[in-house]
DNA sequence: AAGAGTCCGGGACAGTTGACCTGATGCCTG
DNA sequence: CAGGCATCAGGTCAACTGTCCCGGACTCTT
């Protein structure tokens, strides 16, 4: 086994859990699927570990900051506000039929946290990490289109963050991900009305 | 220990096992702590089901069900659209606020029978009734007040279905009820700006 | 009242899991 | 080149979990 820095060694097995945790469950993985998954002993898990919570933590802020800047890619300003809305829920889609399993496995984590004493604050900043990121979206397209906004710019970020969560969660449970592009451009539509 | 028929026990500790995976959660509900919840020994368990899983097949169908109906009472024929969907929306959310570990524990559910082989069916029937029961509602409203919709019923109803389901996870990580008020009154707006 | 069928209690067992420990092996510094 | 430190491998342990067995008690029929 090649020598490395803890460091690097922390980042390993925590992209090894992610792996593991995504195709197994979170319940299902063990440190043994994951010091497997990593190509490492068990013992090395707990070297870089103090327990499996500390590495729990560890895949929830890498997931989180992970997740936001897919958001951030997904809505780059384009010419029209329709045309911008359109094209980041495009690609933000296409992540989700992409990578189904990572998706899922932020859901879990979400409530793994809820349930964990002390973790809690985890899935809060993962969800006020998303709602911030719209927001921020939001105001500055508000600025570079002088937009003027029928609703909060927070009550809209709200909006599109839980609207975002709900059809990604119907479509990892039903499939048909056709069925769902009439319902998104419902909701462009919608969003592009609340501006003037 | 009073004596009942295994039907009667069945239910008991189906409902003794929704109580204990609300409180403790999915993960940390065993067998052991069923038994305890519903008052009888862990033979008696087995002698009711057969295993683990039945139990678990019978809390899924049994909360299913349950919470079909509560949508059902929060949809009831007002004067107007607008007055019907808002008070719908009303009767919903304070069914949330209300009982907010029921809620987390049909995501949790979800997830649960995703992950298990053989279960994924129940994860789909479960938000295929969802999806139904708005899509029966839509049309009933639709017939009664003679309304014309802009989008097909089945889209209304799947948007609604993945509206609420992300606004419901939303609150129930992040709290702060009141700021969710809004966002319903903006649905409801954009509701009744699909009829004519 | 007697027997069969049904229900209940305590205990036991095998498998799994997170955590830990001791010793060995390489790498780097002085 | 030698000592020290970071890194690794396998084994062990205690706790927990789902499942099962066996004996006893209750109830209803005949």
């Amino acid at each position: 086994m090649a020598r490395m820095p803890s460091a690097e060694r922390r980042r390993q097995l925590t992209e090894a859990a992610i792996r593991a945790m995504a195709r197994d469950g979170v319940a299902k993985t063990t440190t043994r699927s994951i010091a497997a998954e990593a190509g490492v002993s068990l013992s090395v898990f707990h070297y870089c570990f103090d327990s499996k919570q500390a590495l729990v933590e560890a895949v929830i802020t890498t997931l989180t900051d992970h997740s936001v800047s897919v958001v951030q890619e997904a809505l780059r300003p384009k010419d029209t506000l329709e045309e911008t809305v359109a094209a980041g829920f495009r690609a933000y889609w296409d992540h989700v039929r992409a990578n189904p399993e990572a998706h899922m496995l932020t859901y879990e984590l979400t409530q793994y946290a809820l349930r964990e004493p002390g973790f809690d604050h985890l899935a809060r900043r993962q969800y006020e990490v998303y709602g911030e990121a719209y927001a921020e979206l939001i105001e500055q397209l508000r600025r570079d289109m002088d937009l003027e906004l029928r609703v909060p710019v927070s009550v809209l970020a709200r909006y599109l963050a839980a609207m975002t969560d709900g059809l990604t969660l119907n479509y990892l449970v039903l499939g048909d991900a056709a069925a769902w592009s009439d319902i998104l451009d419902t909701v462009t539509a919608h969003i592009a009305g609340l501006v003037r």
